[in-house]
DNA sequence: CGCCGTCTTGACGAATCTCAAATAAAGTGG
DNA sequence: CCACTTTATTTGAGATTCGTCAAGACGGCG
């Protein structure tokens, strides 16, 4: 929808797809440094000391964005100028192909990484889209090179970082290509629910972000397609629905789902 | 169907899934060096001169590994020690989801780098096999590092290598959330044609490697869905077929299947 | 309170899978 | 090199899954 083509560090001030918005706060001096931050070392899973970790964050970590829902952080063609740790909030990836059609390609939650694919090739290739209100810590490349380059562990986690990035986008391409629609619904509430208990948020109860169509897009399905399946799941017993609340009531059966054939 | 964990340099020897195998010979010595290997900078896409990379690989590759139809390079589980450059005939690779099921996740040509995936996580996380007997140029992670962390060309090569990698993932998952069946397969064959151009091979007529089967697996479809569609391009004068010989007919067609709805 | 985006549900149709059988091709041992 | 065995491919018929189209309900926001 959108051709411009800006920096989205450090002053980053698109305006959102829908509305015109203020400009995006630097909120760095209203906000506490790496060290205090709840995330703790979930950034980037670490084998270093916790403490370690967040110091060197501190280094790293230049400015902080907060984006309202919808904003968009960065776009496919945007140069590749910096990664992006969700602090607060919630963030999804959209693709597209060659051929104009548009897939949700990732979900980010507090202390995940996104824009990992723009590194080397210099520019992102995906639109990076707020699900929610939420606040984004903004990792210069330059800084993340310049430490990586210095301490041998931080480069590893670096590698760490684009491993996992390829790892999950192999596992989703999986979930496409193997998975029927049931599978792929299961198979998306139980990492979400693995994801948010990582975070200390509960497993069994959370609020979806995403709409049906996004979710669907996500897996491959129609938005159509993913209703009926949580009504399903919800008449089987699984799982309780209110709209954006969910509720899994019964993760054993849920993982039997995948199992089954 | 193994379960063994060899690693998988200097000395592999594990033999087929099929029936004992000599064991694979290290041609290092019977084959020319990287500055006359045929497959020119492909093996990373450079902005180093050709030559100046080229020589960087001679530091690089540690041994080369001859593998017959059948054998497995590295399987998952096996730990992670060096990059695997293809440097004459093909490889897939293939990829388990937790409840058991495999799909053909990568399909890779001389000059393309396997095991990527296993950066950063110290294992490998897919299985790779020979669709052919072919020649596989081993460079030792450790070595790599090293390297990157002195020439900073070269650190960027890598982060650009694992780049590409996730961008392959992705696209792969895009093609299998978005694409009707005959879309995927155009899609297949267009790919590999372009990439046997970029080898100097015919872009029009070549020998598929892959069974339907695997060629089904790679893009979520059943081997018989394979099959038919084969024919049906066929009878539309798209292609021609010849079991796995496959002349492109109409470039064009195959495109413009791409960007219908 | 009413509008608009989102969600649910039904009926129908199309795409793809499953099962089955025949044919073709490739590999094996003599 | 041939005969035999095994594996791969093609093709058909019918079943299943999921998408499409359409209508109405729900819910949040101005």
């Amino acid at each position: 929808m959108h051709a411009t083509v800006v920096s989205a560090v450090p002053a980053y001030r698109e305006p959102s797809q829908k509305r015109a918005r203020p400009i995006l706060r630097d909120v760095s001096s209203t906000t506490p440094s790496c060290v205090d931050c709840g995330i703790g070392s979930l950034c980037m899973p670490s084998t270093m000391g916790a403490q370690d970790a967040k110091h060197m964050f501190d280094e790293l970590v230049s400015t902080r964005i907060r984006l309202r829902k919808g904003d968009v952080l960065f776009r496919p063609g945007d140069r590749f100028t910096a990664l992006f740790a969700v602090r607060v909030g919630s963030c999804k990836t959209v693709s597209m192909t060659d051929d104009g059609s548009e897939q949700v390609s990732g979900h980010y939650l507090p202390g995940e990484i996104m824009g990992v694919e723009g590194i080397g090739n210099d520019v992102h290739t995906c639109q990076s889209v707020a699900l929610e209100d939420s606040e984004i810590c903004v990792l210069p490349f330059d800084r993340v090179e310049k430490l990586a380059q210095r301490e041998g562990t931080f480069q590893h986690q670096l590698y760490r970082l684009m491993s996992t990035a390829i790892v999950r986008e192999r596992t989703s391409a999986m979930m496409l290509g193997t998975m029927r629609a049931e599978q792929r619904l299961a198979a998306f509430l139980l990492d979400l629910s693995n994801r948010y208990r990582a975070r200390g948020y509960s497993s069994t109860e959370f609020v979806l972000r995403m709409t049906r169509e996004e979710i669907g897009s996500q897996l491959g399905l129609k938005l159509e397609t993913v209703s009926r399946l949580f009504s399903r799941f919800h008449e089987e017993g699984l799982i309780e629905v209110q709209g954006r609340v969910i509720k899994l009531l019964d993760r054993i059966g849920l993982q039997q789902l995948l199992a089954a054939s």
